[in-house]
DNA sequence: TAATTTGCCTGATAGC
DNA sequence: TGCTATCAGGCAAATT
């Protein structure tokens, strides 16, 4: 499942060949979420200029607009110099002159879409309500603690609903919690200071652990067919009733959110 | 078969 | 009572 890690390291795989690369087709297989919103024979000629990320978001910079990528949680984006067949899961090849970018997304979940640039509506209306870059300096424990003040759904639910910090997605928020010792239910609002400072610290660890180690690789995440190695660090996602690797106790599962959701009892009291 | 996954959307509710 | 922010639940697709 990619998540921020997953897609950061997407990004740097693919930023350089990327670059400069003139637009020359696109292919569009099975709908994604939501509909490209312009037509791919008016995307040729263009060059791409930057490869960014927003939260789970890449964001393919053209000479005129530019198109806005998800991966949702089976996307994955491959770059092939000479690209072979498009496979059954194959829904959007971007052609240049340098190569292709495919992106493989069995669920459909992950979305292409054309945004004219940083005006788009449909770009405001996703990107605009995202929070703060949890690896940049802006996120820090004082603002942190100020934006969980009020929010009385339980912590982890927070974290997933990425409008105070993006990123932050099912896997890293139970790590994340279990790293700082806090529970996954407890609402937001009760945690104090030195919790919050906790919880920053721990988000900021795993998520710049992972992407040391180039993401996770749960279920089918993979960048040109290199996994990641981050599931070997996990200390409760998917390890309902094994041992907790700090106490012993066994891990439990929950669903919280209509997710699910894996803590220490112990670790993580109440 | 039901469960699983992400993130947007809808309708309900809390709080000012 | 009315407004806004927040919250819980539903949905999409494919696989197991």
């Amino acid at each position: 499942m990619p998540e921020l890690p997953e897609v950061e390291v997407t990004r740097r795989r693919i930023v350089a060949p990327m670059l400069g690369a003139r637009i020359t087709g696109v292919r569009l297989g099975a709908p994604l979420r939501w509909p490209l919103g312009i037509e791919p024979t008016a995307l040729v000629g263009r060059r791409v200029q930057q490869v960014g990320r927003r939260g789970k978001y890449l964001l393919i910079e053209l000479d005129h607009g530019g198109l806005l990528l998800h991966l949702g949680m089976s996307g994955s984006l491959a770059w092939w110099d000479d690209a072979p067949p498009p496979g059954r899961h194959d829904h959007f090849d971007l052609c240049t002159d340098r190569g292709t970018l495919r992106l493989h997304d069995p669920r459909r979940f992950g979305a292409v879409l054309y945004v004219d640039g940083a005006e788009d509506a449909r770009a405001r209306k996703l990107l605009g309500a995202l929070g703060v870059e949890p690896l940049e300096p802006a996120f820090e424990p004082v603002s942190f603690h100020a934006a969980l003040r009020g929010r009385r759904a339980p912590i982890k639910s927070v974290l997933l609903a990425g409008d105070v910090v993006v990123g932050v997605g099912n896997i890293y928020a139970s790590e994340a919690l279990f790293r700082a010792g806090i529970r996954p239910t407890t609402p937001a609002s009760r945690l104090g200071r030195t919790r919050v400072a906790r919880l920053h610290a721990a988000i900021r660890e795993v998520l710049q652990r992972a992407l040391d180690v180039g993401g996770s690789t749960l279920r089918d995440f993979r960048v040109n067919g290199q996994d990641g190695h981050f599931q070997l660090e996990l200390w409760v996602y998917g390890r309902a009733g094994e041992p907790c690797r700090v106490c012993g106790t066994p891990i439990r599962a929950i669903r919280l959110g209509q997710r699910s959701t894996f803590y220490c009892p112990r670790c993580q009291p109440r």
